[in-house]
DNA sequence: ACGGGTGTCACG
DNA sequence: TCGTGACAC
């Protein structure tokens, strides 16, 4: 009858976004766990500063309006009504005790990667006990089917007398927890001997989700909530059933009793338009309410796919492979440039556009040095406004272009992204208005974001190539700290079809094209220092290249109750004895001892070159890249990390044909030489009807 | 002038 | 293919 259209007006012209996709379920019945880590930004805020556990506390971000926005909320602070998506001002208003942690700044925008890190850290305790994919920065899927299978075959819990405490305190859905008697009751569903095969399996896995929870508790520190289920939705949906540090186990008996009354727009991928079509258009407000329609209908109204999609689910049906990947497929770094923030100039933009890029470049080579991996597409994005404009009108296209290694390179080329995008953008006004050249100066730009994708692993044993791409990264950090060292300026062109028309800023045009690199950077007239200030602080007053726009004037006037800085409030590293007992979130565990885990997590951080060759020339296994806490972490390198290449029997064959022959044209010729090397023998080996993948591209360098 | 910054995914 | 937009945390 009608598929859900862009702006949620009713339409059956295509099936259009990023609708769910129906998945057949496969025939045996699997064990899945969703494990989530407990309001983690704060936790990790809490180790590392260990007065705040146990007091209401959030993390913010802070942008000094309204004092920030909460980005994570502890339990204690959810007890006085702190909600995450309140201000920091707010909170304090309902909370007065609540200690609030500002996320770091780094460059001038929140910088993530504490977290990111200390996700990774729980990853590698996650991923140890079956295939596990990394579904956001504080949330696994593990698929424990084969760890179950083996756990009922040799100790199956009806065998064990005595089960641990940590499974003992699970929720099982359909059973009831009152009385004093709860873990008797657990345990003796556990060790049901008259329960079916799928039943066992579910005891199995939350046995196994116990014994890893409390793993990662003793080293990492932190709790996490777990459901387990015999699929991904079904795990999702009860993992935060029971928070924190407890976990819930969905028996197939219980699928439908939870279900039927569960509100539609709970539902994973039905929280947004589609959810909300599906209760005004067709009256649902509960999964149960779904099954009313028949499968034909629900395709009629919003496509085959969702609709056998909508018809699954409603029956507690999801066929979603957990994926082995324990890395990102993306990196980006983008900051909001809200209301009076947004950027004017194009010298502004492009101060922004360097610190955004100067993240980008310290993650990517993280991520060649811990793993081995290289980025092979820029892309930038941008918001923009336009004085007059409806929003939707406003559209500021993305552009990519391949991703050239080096800090300066990925500056110079998001430029010109952006300026490729920015000719697109004006254009579409000019177009708009025709005759009428008002307003062609009142573009601003509300928001920014360069990202890295199509990642892919190199070949292990090809040091060089390592040793290239860091080489470059440390020539580029030199580059544009000091000298006048000049680089070639190809500029790029990353659309190909770059018209002649005129920027609107044509001052800008000129710093920009066909000068030299030294002084894209900073404009002429201001010394670094000024224009860092006043570029960060406000766009009007910033003596830089300045369009004429008449703006109405902005009134800088700071916030009077700006919090005071109780972020960055240091500690001192208390000394702590081996082996102390702690309780967290009402979990007790024995702590390593911290030197240790600091030690760990060093290793595990910190990134350096000279690591890369004692790993790599050794194999040890101390400071293992994620990838490699697999199972197999005692083989080779190249072996480890087949977490995500499992599927290629050859861990050769699938990187060598990835690597994009536009990269490797900019490497030196002994290195071009040895490459190319590698991918002959490489082709013989492989189907030889399959050439090298081709990549966009290859008209821009010669 | 807003939860901000990231990330994944399906689709044309 | 690239670009968009929805959705999630």
């Amino acid at each position: 009858m009608f598929l859900l259209k862009l702006e949620g007006n009713i339409s059956r012209e295509s099936e259009t976004d990023r609708m769910p996709v129906a998945r057949p379920e496969s025939s045996i019945q699997r064990v899945i766990a969703h494990i989530d880590m407990d309001c983690f930004y704060v936790q990790v805020e809490q180790r590392k500063q260990p007065h705040l556990r146990g007091q209401p506390t959030a993390v913010v971000q802070y942008n000094a309006w309204k004092g920030g926005g909460l980005i994570a909320v502890s339990y204690e602070a959810r007890k006085h009504g702190v909600k995450r998506s309140m201000r920091g001002d707010d909170a304090k208003r309902v909370c007065p005790e609540i200690q609030m942690v500002q996320v770091p700044v780094n460059r001038g925008k929140a910088d993530l990667t504490i977290y990111r890190n200390a996700g990774s850290e729980a990853v590698s305790i996650l991923a140890t006990k079956g295939r596990c994919e990394r579904a956001s920065i504080d949330e696994v899927y593990l698929d424990l089917t084969e760890a179950a299978e083996a756990m009922l075959a040799e100790t199956p819990p009806d065998s064990l007398d005595t089960i641990d405490e940590e499974a003992l305190k699970s929720h099982v859905l359909g059973i009831d927890k009152d009385g004093d008697d709860a873990n008797e009751k657990v345990k003796a569903w556990l060790r049901r001997h008259d329960a079916d095969h799928n039943d066992k399996l579910l005891a199995c896995g939350a046995i196994i989700v116990a014994e890893i929870r409390m793993q990662v508790l003793k080293e990492t520190e932190f709790t996490c909530s777990a459901g387990i289920a015999h699929n991904k939705m079904l795990a999702k949906l009860t993992s935060g059933m029971n928070k924190p540090a407890q976990q819930t186990i969905v028996p197939t008996s219980s699928v439908q009793g939870l279900l039927e009354s569960f509100p539609i727009k709970k539902m994973k991928q039905l929280g947004g338009k589609l959810g909300s079509s599906l209760q005004t258009d067709l009256g649902i407000n509960t999964v149960g309410d779904l099954l009313k329609f028949t499968k034909e209908k629900l395709q009629e109204c919003y496509g085959v796919n969702s609709g056998s999609w909508l018809w699954n689910i409603a029956r507690g049906i999801c066929g979603e492979e957990v994926e082995g990947r324990l890395l990102p497929k993306s990196h980006g770094s983008g900051k909001l440039f809200s209301g009076p923030q947004a950027l004017k100039t194009i010298a502004s933009v492009e101060h922004w556009l360097n610190s955004l890029c100067e993240e980008l470049n310290d993650r990517l080579s993280s991520d060649l040095d811990q793993n081995k991996r290289i980025a092979h597409t820029l892309t930038l994005h941008a918001r923009a406004s336009k004085l007059g404009e409806s929003d939707s009108d406003n559209k500021f296209p993305s552009k990519s272009c391949p991703l050239r290694y080096g800090a300066a390179k990925i500056k110079e080329d998001a430029l010109n992204l952006f300026q490729s995008g920015l000719r697109e953008y004006l254009g579409s006004f000019r177009r708009k208005v025709q005759g009428h050249q008002t307003q062609t100066y009142g573009w601003r730009i509300t928001s920014l974001s360069v990202s890295a994708s199509k990642i892919v692993a190199i070949p292990s044993g090809t040091c060089s190539i390592t040793k290239y791409f860091s080489g470059q990264d440390q020539l580029s950090k030199s580059l544009q700290s000091n000298t006048g060292l000049i680089q070639e300026v190809t500029a790029l062109s990353p659309t190909g079809n770059e018209s002649n028309e005129e920027l609107t800023d044509s001052k800008a045009d000129e710093t920009h094209f066909g000068e030299d690199l030294t002084t894209m950077y900073l404009p002429p007239c201001l010394h670094p220092e000024d224009h860092e200030r006043e570029v960060c602080q406000n766009e009007e007053t910033s003596g830089v290249v300045q369009t004429n726009i008449q703006d109405p004037p902005y009134d800088l006037s700071k916030n009077s109750e700006d919090e005071p800085n109780q972020g960055t409030r240091e500690m001192p590293l208390l000394a702590q004895p081996k082996d102390v007992s702690r309780e967290v979130n009402g979990m007790s565990y024995k702590l390593k001892d911290p030197k240790q885990r600091n030690q760990k997590r060093k290793m595990t951080n910190e990134g350096s070159i000279l690591r890369f060759f004692q790993n790599s020339s050794s194999s040890s296994s101390s400071a293992t890249p994620i990838e490699g806490v697999s199972p197999n972490r005692n083989t080779t390198p190249s072996m480890a990390r087949s977490t995500q290449q499992s599927q290629h029997q050859d861990p050769w064959s699938y990187e060598i044909s990835e690597i994009d022959p536009a990269i490797i044209d900019e490497l030196p010729p002994e290195i071009q030489e040895e490459i190319k090397g590698l991918i002959r023998s490489n082709n013989k080996r492989v189907n030889s009807s399959q050439g090298i993948p081709h990549y966009f591209l290859p008209q821009a360098r010669k």
